[in-house]
DNA sequence: CTGGGTCATTACTTTTGCTAACGATATCAG
DNA sequence: CTGATATCGTTAGCAAAAGTAATGACCCAG
């Protein structure tokens, strides 16, 4: 450990280095439906907020309107969500989430989650218990 | 919360989400010195487990030597890192940090940590100390 | 000393994102 | 009410980055 671990900037290291590695390991993870990281994405995002216009989701996914019709051109294709017709502009749509595009989404969060589940089983109660915790605050963290 | 947080499945979907959102904000941080990300991760490795050749290095970080060739050749204009001759098999090359490398590395860890420590600086004593044990449960969840 | 395997590279293709521009629709000033 | 302006989604064209196939230099077992 090159800095202590009781200071603030050397758990600022500490907990960088664990947070990188951890998410590198988890990404590793994701079972290869051969959708695309942003394909999964959007879906995931439509899952946790309901229907969306596209250029809502491209703002949340961070990408611009352009690429954000491309990537649900290629989801509806395969079935996985469904646009709909906005109530009260006709220039927008609403994308929605399909059956099938829900049962994917919880297909590869299982197995993502598979893996991380069985090592937390290795740890006691009380290192649970922590993590738990932890990640509250971490929540807390990336938000501000 | 869709799944309660007391259990380990529960606890899995928390952390998984936590991690990765602090893993993606952190990755934002990131300076633009125009280096793309598996530029800036390869360098990151030759500092981490020195000198590697370009096969071990593309095997590391999960790309394919042709696209590996081209990061280390862009590292290479920009004086970065540097290859040397493999000291028993001429097919080989080894790839290793320059100084101007190393200190690019540093300044970019900075200031990633830099935003780290401000938030934790917002902290109480007592939530620091549960991050601390997280970093070091994580660190074992990672290795396992 | 030779034939098969390995290492790095080159050439080419695919994927994925961007900007610019456009048609359809909405909204606002007057 | 109407003409100007803004917004939404899309198309077209381009650039960056990664992958596959093929190649030349080199190593080594027999």
């Amino acid at each position: 450990m090159p800095q202590q671990n009781s200071t603030i900037p050397g758990l600022a290291v500490a907990l960088r280095i664990s947070v990188m590695r951890l998410a590198r390991r988890l990404r590793a993870q994701r079972s290869d439906t051969s959708l695309s990281l942003t394909q999964l994405a959007a879906l995931a995002a439509l899952d946790r907020r309901g229907q969306m216009t596209p250029t809502e989701l491209a703002q949340h996914e961070k990408v611009q309107p352009p690429s954000m019709t491309r990537v649900i051109a290629a989801l509806e294709e395969r079935g996985l969500v469904r646009r709909t017709p906005h109530p009260t502009d006709r220039r927008q749509q609403l994308v929605e989430l399909t059956t099938d595009g829900r049962r994917l989404l919880a297909a590869d969060r299982r197995r993502r989650e598979a893996w991380l589940s069985l090592r937390l089983r290795e740890l006691t109660p009380q290192e649970r218990e922590t993590l738990r915790q932890a990640s509250l605050i971490l929540d807390r963290l990336s938000q501000s």
